[in-house]
DNA sequence: CATGCTTGGATAGTGGCACTCCCCAACGGG
DNA sequence: CCCGTTGGGGAGTGCCACTATCCAAGCATG
């Protein structure tokens, strides 16, 4: 099909179909003339997920392109790929380490991750995952404010997002190919992020309704 | 204090600290003379929690603004200045009703929520919480790509969400006065959301190790 | 009282980001 | 042959979160 078409099947106009081709979000469709190229179902499938990402899951154009250039690195097996496209997702600022709160937030993440038996903190030969570092400025920007949350408070979080793991890679495991269950895992782990935050909102007025009553 | 000293104080540059007051973020300090105002701990407290909720919660200028309005707004309860807050948070795309795959998400959504015993979907004479069309929008857009979530796939992260939601507000009701309550509740709101989303991506990181075994 | 630094307020400018507009040369159907 | 359409590419736009500059009014010191 033509740059035409793949615009009006996806809704994304030419012109920003352009910038993501421009951008290494899209790969480039097969040159029929000199001025003329041809996309197929692949380029289609690939520009939905894009937007989705962007769109939906708020990601910026150019980390869309690390998380898609991880998915398809034939280098890697599918636990590396799969690690390095959430590598590559937005975490935020890093820890501030001259900031005494960032100390609370270490240890507290430490001992945490410790309760859990996970092993994603900083060890000597592997550096922390980005995500170490999110929770590291969350619980330490909390502290900060004044509302410390302890181990304790914290581990029932770490489990539920443990039993979701769980309920996410089997989901993954339902397809064949690892370049589909690559796929799959990213798209889940971005797009369910505002199912979960969203629910967990609903929840709190729901909780909020019935303690505090009204609507 | 001056304004050079809460700037010390709270790491937050003078030039950004002035952006803040003309933006609203901040109430105006107590003016000395014509060309002098003084700022007291308050001030201090709002700038860390505006600092948090940009910074770390990433919500933009312009909702913060209308969070903080609704933290204090007099003439609401607790649970609505709680609702209105909540309410202004920012909440992706609303639900694009020319796709047909958001017929789907609101389905499914709805049938969640039924089965959940939650009651902020749409009804006759309440408008839709922002977190229902985000709700919708994440499950159409999951549907759209192939990546059918149903009721039953979802149940159990609503069910998560919910037992979460009645630690948050425990958490809540711990602070006396309604003020703290309300402030608490947004900070714990928007500052446990990257506190889920890393520990998510952790645990799936865990499970892929796991499961596919290596780092 | 003169001088020179600081303070607070206002206005304009900066850099990054995600597009979006426009032009051009090359097709290609009638 | 000719005129509308296509793809490529660079420049421009609008928004956002600051940030730099300017100015008049303090205050501090000699």
């Amino acid at each position: 099909m033509r740059l035409a078409e793949l615009s009006t099947r996806s809704g994304v106009s030419t012109a920003t179909i352009k910038y993501y081709l421009r951008e290494g979000l899209l790969h480039a469709g097969r040159r029929v003339t000199a001025t003329q190229a041809e996309y197929d179902e692949g380029h289609l499938r690939r520009l939905r997920l894009v937007r989705a990402l962007i769109q939906v899951g708020g990601i910026p154009v150019a980390s869309a392109r690390e998380v898609l250039a991880a998915l398809q690195d034939g280098d890697l097996d599918r636990n590396q790929r799969l690690g390095s496209a959430v590598w590559a997702l937005p975490h935020g600022p890093a820890p501030d380490d001259d900031d005494p709160a960032t100390e609370v937030g270490r240890r507290t993440a430490d001992a945490l991750l410790d309760r859990l038996d996970w092993d994603y903190g900083p060890t000597a030969d592997a550096p922390a995952a980005p995500a170490y570092g999110m929770l590291v400025t969350a619980i330490a920007t909390l502290s900060r404010l004044g509302y410390p949350c302890s181990v304790e408070d914290l581990e029932p979080y770490g489990r539920a997002m443990e039993r979701m793991a769980v309920s996410d890679l089997d989901l993954v495991e339902r397809y064949r190919t690892p370049e589909e269950q690559v796929e799959a895992a990213v798209a889940l782990t971005v797009l369910y992020e505002p199912v979960l935050l969203s629910l967990r909102r609903l929840a709190q007025a729901e909780e909020s309704r019935r303690r505090f009553g009204g609507r």
